[in-house]
DNA sequence: TTCTCATTTCAATGATATTTGAATTATTGA
DNA sequence: TCAATAATTCAAATATCATTGAAATGAGAA
Protein backbone atom coordinates (compact mmCIF):
# COMPACT_ATOMS: atom_id res chain seq x y z
CA UNK A 1 0.00 0.00 0.00
CA UNK A 2 1.35 3.16 -1.34
CA UNK A 3 0.07 7.04 -0.71
CA UNK A 4 -1.61 6.66 -4.34
CA UNK A 5 -3.31 3.31 -3.48
CA UNK A 6 -4.46 4.78 -0.29
CA UNK A 7 -6.30 7.85 -1.75
CA UNK A 8 -8.02 5.79 -4.26
CA UNK A 9 -9.26 3.38 -1.39
CA UNK A 10 -10.23 6.15 0.55
CA UNK A 11 -12.06 8.12 -1.86
CA UNK A 12 -13.82 4.96 -3.13
CA UNK A 13 -15.39 4.87 0.46
CA UNK A 14 -15.90 8.31 0.72
CA UNK A 15 -19.40 8.76 -1.08
CA UNK A 16 -22.52 8.04 0.24
CA UNK A 17 -23.65 5.38 -1.89
CA UNK A 18 -20.29 3.24 -2.14
CA UNK A 19 -20.47 3.03 1.46
CA UNK A 20 -23.74 1.94 1.69
CA UNK A 21 -22.50 -0.27 -0.87
CA UNK A 22 -19.07 -1.09 0.82
CA UNK A 23 -20.79 -2.09 4.20
CA UNK A 24 -23.56 -3.95 2.78
CA UNK A 25 -20.97 -5.94 1.11
CA UNK A 26 -19.35 -6.14 4.37
CA UNK A 27 -22.05 -7.98 6.13
CA UNK A 28 -22.85 -10.05 3.20
CA UNK A 29 -19.34 -11.66 3.64
CA UNK A 30 -17.73 -13.73 0.76
CA UNK A 31 -21.18 -14.90 -0.69
CA UNK A 32 -21.53 -11.03 -1.70
CA UNK A 33 -24.88 -9.50 -3.39
CA UNK A 34 -25.42 -8.90 -7.46
CA UNK A 35 -25.42 -5.92 -8.81
CA UNK A 36 -29.01 -5.46 -9.42
CA UNK A 37 -30.02 -6.15 -5.97
CA UNK A 38 -27.29 -2.97 -4.59
CA UNK A 39 -28.78 -1.00 -6.45
CA UNK A 40 -32.23 -1.42 -5.36
CA UNK A 41 -30.80 -1.47 -1.92
CA UNK A 42 -29.26 1.53 -2.29
CA UNK A 43 -31.52 3.54 -4.30
CA UNK A 44 -29.62 4.97 -7.34
CA UNK A 45 -30.15 4.02 -10.84
CA UNK A 46 -28.23 0.79 -11.96
CA UNK A 47 -26.01 3.13 -14.16
CA UNK A 48 -25.06 5.00 -11.54
CA UNK A 49 -24.46 1.27 -9.10
CA UNK A 50 -21.90 0.43 -12.00
CA UNK A 51 -19.82 3.97 -12.04
CA UNK A 52 -19.89 3.79 -8.01
CA UNK A 53 -19.28 -0.32 -7.68
CA UNK A 54 -16.56 -0.08 -10.70
CA UNK A 55 -14.23 2.45 -8.34
CA UNK A 56 -14.47 0.25 -5.45
CA UNK A 57 -13.46 -2.54 -7.97
CA UNK A 58 -10.82 -0.29 -9.11
CA UNK A 59 -9.50 0.48 -5.30
CA UNK A 60 -9.36 -3.40 -4.60
CA UNK A 61 -11.68 -3.48 -1.93
CA UNK A 62 -14.25 -4.94 -3.60
CA UNK A 63 -13.89 -7.57 -6.22
CA UNK A 64 -16.54 -8.57 -9.16
CA UNK A 65 -17.63 -11.74 -10.31
CA UNK A 66 -19.89 -13.13 -12.93
CA UNK A 67 -22.50 -15.78 -12.02
CA UNK A 68 -25.00 -16.42 -14.81
CA UNK A 69 -26.76 -13.51 -16.21
CA UNK A 70 -25.53 -11.43 -12.52
CA UNK A 71 -22.38 -10.03 -11.38
CA UNK A 72 -21.63 -10.67 -7.58
CA UNK A 73 -19.72 -8.49 -5.68
CA UNK A 74 -18.17 -8.91 -2.45
CA UNK A 75 -15.15 -7.39 -0.29
CA UNK A 76 -11.69 -8.10 -0.23
CA UNK A 77 -11.09 -8.14 3.32
CA UNK A 78 -7.00 -7.96 3.21
CA UNK A 79 -7.42 -4.91 1.28
CA UNK A 80 -9.22 -3.17 4.02
CA UNK A 81 -6.60 -4.43 6.17
CA UNK A 82 -3.51 -2.95 4.02
CA UNK A 83 -5.32 0.29 4.11
CA UNK A 84 -5.85 0.69 8.28
CA UNK A 85 -2.30 -0.45 8.11
CA UNK A 86 -1.38 2.44 6.18
CA UNK A 87 -2.88 5.11 7.79
CA UNK A 88 -1.75 3.62 11.49
CA UNK A 89 1.68 2.86 10.29
CA UNK A 90 4.13 4.97 12.36
CA UNK A 91 2.71 5.98 14.77
CA UNK A 92 4.49 8.20 17.35
CA UNK A 93 7.68 7.20 15.05
CA UNK A 94 7.44 3.71 15.30
CA UNK A 95 8.78 3.88 19.17
CA UNK A 96 6.93 1.36 20.95
CA UNK A 97 7.95 2.63 24.51
CA UNK A 98 5.56 5.33 23.94
CA UNK A 99 3.20 3.68 21.33
CA UNK A 100 1.64 0.49 21.57
CA UNK A 101 -0.10 1.22 17.56
CA UNK A 102 -3.12 1.98 16.86
CA UNK A 103 -4.57 -1.27 15.39
CA UNK A 104 -3.76 -3.61 18.25
CA UNK A 105 -6.30 -1.10 20.01
CA UNK A 106 -3.50 -0.40 22.61
CA UNK A 107 -3.31 2.69 24.34
CA UNK A 108 -2.39 6.36 22.54
CA UNK A 109 1.29 7.25 23.23
CA UNK A 110 -0.13 9.60 26.48
CA UNK A 111 -2.69 12.52 26.71
CA UNK A 112 -1.77 15.81 24.19
CA UNK A 113 -0.08 18.38 26.07
CA UNK A 114 -2.35 21.27 26.58
CA UNK A 115 -0.27 24.13 27.36
CA UNK A 116 3.23 23.08 27.03
CA UNK A 117 6.01 25.05 24.40
CA UNK B 1 -19.71 7.22 14.61
CA UNK B 2 -22.59 7.53 11.74
CA UNK B 3 -22.19 7.00 8.29
CA UNK B 4 -22.42 10.66 7.85
CA UNK B 5 -19.14 11.50 10.08
CA UNK B 6 -17.44 8.42 8.22
CA UNK B 7 -17.78 10.28 4.91
CA UNK B 8 -16.56 13.36 6.55
CA UNK B 9 -13.39 11.41 7.80
CA UNK B 10 -12.86 9.26 4.93
CA UNK B 11 -13.39 12.81 2.13
CA UNK B 12 -10.91 14.55 5.12
CA UNK B 13 -7.99 11.72 4.16
CA UNK B 14 -8.69 11.09 0.59
CA UNK B 15 -6.67 13.91 -0.58
CA UNK B 16 -2.88 13.71 -1.67
CA UNK B 17 -2.00 17.00 0.53
CA UNK B 18 -4.26 15.62 3.78
CA UNK B 19 -3.12 12.28 3.83
CA UNK B 20 0.39 13.84 3.77
CA UNK B 21 -0.73 16.17 6.48
CA UNK B 22 -2.35 13.80 8.59
CA UNK B 23 0.39 10.66 8.46
CA UNK B 24 2.94 13.69 9.35
CA UNK B 25 1.17 14.13 11.82
CA UNK B 26 0.59 10.54 13.26
CA UNK B 27 4.19 10.15 13.05
CA UNK B 28 5.04 13.28 15.33
CA UNK B 29 2.45 11.92 17.73
CA UNK B 30 1.18 14.16 20.87
CA UNK B 31 3.44 16.85 20.39
CA UNK B 32 1.71 17.78 17.19
CA UNK B 33 3.28 20.63 14.25
CA UNK B 34 2.68 23.84 13.45
CA UNK B 35 0.61 24.97 10.13
CA UNK B 36 3.29 27.11 9.04
CA UNK B 37 6.16 23.92 9.11
CA UNK B 38 3.06 21.69 7.72
CA UNK B 39 2.65 23.68 4.94
CA UNK B 40 6.38 23.65 4.10
CA UNK B 41 6.86 20.23 4.74
CA UNK B 42 3.59 18.63 2.29
CA UNK B 43 4.44 21.90 -0.33
CA UNK B 44 1.36 23.58 -0.99
CA UNK B 45 0.69 27.79 0.23
CA UNK B 46 -0.32 28.50 3.78
CA UNK B 47 -4.07 29.60 2.23
CA UNK B 48 -4.13 26.13 1.09
CA UNK B 49 -2.83 24.12 4.10
CA UNK B 50 -5.27 26.11 6.00
CA UNK B 51 -7.98 24.95 4.02
CA UNK B 52 -7.16 21.18 4.20
CA UNK B 53 -6.06 21.12 7.99
CA UNK B 54 -9.90 22.68 8.55
CA UNK B 55 -11.17 19.67 6.87
CA UNK B 56 -9.73 17.20 8.88
CA UNK B 57 -10.24 19.47 12.08
CA UNK B 58 -14.17 19.46 11.21
CA UNK B 59 -13.70 15.06 10.73
CA UNK B 60 -12.51 15.18 14.31
CA UNK B 61 -9.48 13.50 12.90
CA UNK B 62 -7.08 16.34 14.03
CA UNK B 63 -7.21 18.75 16.81
CA UNK B 64 -5.87 22.50 16.74
CA UNK B 65 -4.30 24.34 19.86
CA UNK B 66 -2.44 27.12 19.93
CA UNK B 67 0.80 28.07 21.22
CA UNK B 68 1.97 31.74 20.98
CA UNK B 69 1.82 32.78 17.79
CA UNK B 70 1.29 29.31 16.00
CA UNK B 71 -1.21 26.86 15.54
CA UNK B 72 -0.51 23.05 16.42
CA UNK B 73 -1.75 20.14 14.92
CA UNK B 74 -2.60 16.85 15.98
CA UNK B 75 -4.02 13.68 15.77
CA UNK B 76 -7.22 12.40 17.66
CA UNK B 77 -5.80 8.91 18.11
CA UNK B 78 -9.79 8.08 19.04
CA UNK B 79 -11.51 9.47 15.91
CA UNK B 80 -9.58 7.10 13.78
CA UNK B 81 -10.32 3.89 16.24
CA UNK B 82 -13.94 5.16 15.88
CA UNK B 83 -13.30 5.33 12.07
CA UNK B 84 -11.74 1.54 11.93
CA UNK B 85 -14.60 0.25 14.19
CA UNK B 86 -17.65 1.69 11.68
CA UNK B 87 -15.98 0.54 8.60
CA UNK B 88 -15.57 -2.79 9.71
CA UNK B 89 -18.09 -3.64 11.97
CA UNK B 90 -21.04 -6.38 11.64
CA UNK B 91 -18.28 -8.29 9.29
CA UNK B 92 -20.09 -11.63 8.20
CA UNK B 93 -23.65 -10.19 9.39
CA UNK B 94 -21.29 -10.37 13.11
CA UNK B 95 -21.26 -13.95 13.27
CA UNK B 96 -18.54 -14.42 15.13
CA UNK B 97 -18.36 -18.17 14.27
CA UNK B 98 -17.07 -17.59 10.28
CA UNK B 99 -15.49 -14.13 10.86
CA UNK B 100 -13.32 -13.51 14.13
CA UNK B 101 -13.03 -9.35 13.46
CA UNK B 102 -11.45 -7.33 11.21
CA UNK B 103 -9.82 -5.30 13.58
CA UNK B 104 -8.46 -7.74 15.85
CA UNK B 105 -6.49 -9.35 12.55
CA UNK B 106 -8.32 -12.23 12.64
CA UNK B 107 -9.18 -14.29 9.56
CA UNK B 108 -11.61 -13.55 7.26
CA UNK B 109 -14.83 -15.77 6.96
CA UNK B 110 -13.24 -18.78 4.90
CA UNK B 111 -12.42 -18.09 1.14
CA UNK B 112 -14.19 -15.96 -1.45
CA UNK B 113 -16.11 -19.27 -3.49
CA UNK B 114 -15.30 -18.81 -7.35
CA UNK B 115 -17.95 -20.63 -8.60
CA UNK B 116 -20.84 -20.85 -6.69
CA UNK B 117 -24.52 -20.54 -7.07
C1' DT C 1 -30.65 -16.83 -34.66
C1' DT C 2 -33.66 -13.80 -32.12
C1' DC C 3 -35.44 -12.07 -27.92
C1' DT C 4 -34.90 -10.77 -23.18
C1' DC C 5 -32.54 -9.68 -18.92
C1' DA C 6 -28.52 -7.79 -16.34
C1' DT C 7 -25.04 -4.83 -16.54
C1' DT C 8 -21.85 -1.43 -18.31
C1' DT C 9 -20.39 2.53 -21.13
C1' DC C 10 -20.95 7.05 -22.99
C1' DA C 11 -21.70 12.08 -23.50
C1' DA C 12 -23.89 15.88 -21.48
C1' DT C 13 -25.22 18.36 -17.52
C1' DG C 14 -25.08 19.88 -12.89
C1' DA C 15 -22.77 19.81 -8.47
C1' DT C 16 -18.43 19.85 -5.45
C1' DA C 17 -13.59 20.51 -4.52
C1' DT C 18 -9.21 22.80 -4.97
C1' DT C 19 -6.02 26.53 -5.81
C1' DT C 20 -4.65 31.24 -5.97
C1' DG C 21 -3.57 35.70 -4.20
C1' DA C 22 -5.37 39.54 -1.70
C1' DA C 23 -7.51 41.03 2.50
C1' DT C 24 -8.36 40.05 7.39
C1' DT C 25 -7.71 38.47 12.17
C1' DA C 26 -4.71 37.22 16.13
C1' DT C 27 -0.53 37.46 18.78
C1' DT C 28 3.61 39.43 20.19
C1' DG C 29 7.72 42.52 20.43
C1' DA C 30 9.75 47.23 19.68
C1' DT D 1 0.53 52.30 19.41
C1' DC D 2 2.94 50.50 15.38
C1' DA D 3 5.24 46.98 12.90
C1' DA D 4 6.12 42.13 12.20
C1' DT D 5 4.82 37.34 12.15
C1' DA D 6 1.44 33.40 11.84
C1' DA D 7 -2.63 31.88 10.36
C1' DT D 8 -7.29 32.13 8.34
C1' DT D 9 -10.97 33.79 5.25
C1' DC D 10 -12.80 35.24 0.93
C1' DA D 11 -14.08 35.47 -4.05
C1' DA D 12 -12.85 33.97 -8.50
C1' DA D 13 -11.06 30.57 -11.51
C1' DT D 14 -10.10 25.86 -12.60
C1' DA D 15 -10.55 21.05 -11.98
C1' DT D 16 -12.81 16.91 -10.51
C1' DC D 17 -16.88 14.13 -9.43
C1' DA D 18 -21.86 12.40 -9.74
C1' DT D 19 -26.24 11.73 -12.14
C1' DT D 20 -29.04 11.02 -16.08
C1' DG D 21 -30.95 8.53 -19.92
C1' DA D 22 -29.78 6.39 -24.18
C1' DA D 23 -26.93 3.07 -26.51
C1' DA D 24 -23.95 -0.95 -26.31
C1' DT D 25 -22.29 -5.38 -24.43
C1' DG D 26 -22.69 -10.12 -22.64
C1' DA D 27 -25.15 -14.23 -21.24
C1' DG D 28 -28.86 -17.24 -21.52
C1' DA D 29 -33.54 -18.90 -23.09
C1' DA D 30 -36.89 -19.65 -26.86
Amino acid sequence: MNEHDAIIALGALAQESRLQVYRRLMQAGPSGISAGDLAEQVGVSRSSLSFHVAQLERSGLVRARRQHRNVFYSVEIDAMRRLLTFLTQDCCNGNPDICGGLTANAAFCGAIPETEQ
